[in-house]
DNA sequence: CAACCATATGGCCACGTGGTCACACACTCA
DNA sequence: TGAGTGTGTGACCACGTGGCCATATGGTTG
């Protein structure tokens, strides 16, 4: 596990480590959006939400489909959420020992 | 999926999202570690490296137990690595996608 | 062509945070 | 008790980056 590999990991984890992507990234669990949809169901702005969906696209977690004037996005896979769904169970656990440490102290 | 819940897991992918801290992590894969044994492993500063281990203590990610002068730090579980694992199997599909785009332009 | 629209990009600011230093705290041992 | 050691903490700086504005870019329509 060289040093590099580690940066790369932690890379992909700071992608995610932003509510306003995990957010997009929700928004494309029904399948493709364009940007201005988006905007409406994230409320972000537009520059602020064409930023983030650089680094999901960077990141590879979504991919993208040009038509007309319009940019279509989609989720690249399905891994992130279960990902994610990992990090939900740690959540539990973790509210369970931290109610431990209130008992403790 | 509410906004908070949203903000939970970003908070807790941001503890990952750190070379450092997948580094310790990694220290630890082979049992416990005293701080001193840490600091000589990773490299870290001192003072840097009880930062690092305050959050992924109250990230619930490391447990510690304290003997004596000695602070023992250890996992909390191994599922961080079934993330990790899913991270990295991310990276080679990333790749793969990265050398179709290239091969598109 | 010009007017218009959807998206991307560069500049800027404010905030968060990793790294380091200095020091405080806790514990052991003479 | 006081010296010495391991660990935590506060102050500080430097850097990265999320958010917003203005503007550029690429595409469509009349």
């Amino acid at each position: 596990m060289t040093p590099e590999l580690l940066s790369l990991i932690a890379e992909r984890f700071k992608v995610l480590a932003e509510p306003a992507r995990l957010q997009i990234l929700q928004s494309l669990r029904g399948g493709e959006r364009t940007v201005s949809e988006l905007a409406q169901a994230t409320g972000l702005g537009q520059a602020n939400l064409s930023k983030h969906l650089q680094s999901l696209y960077n990141g590879g977690f979504v991919d993208r489909r040009k038509e007309g004037l319009y940019v279509h996005y989609h989720l690249a896979d399905r891994d992130v959420f279960r990902i994610c769904e990992l990090m939900c169970g740690r959540m539990e656990q973790v509210e369970r020992s931290r109610r431990r440490a209130l008992s403790r102290s």
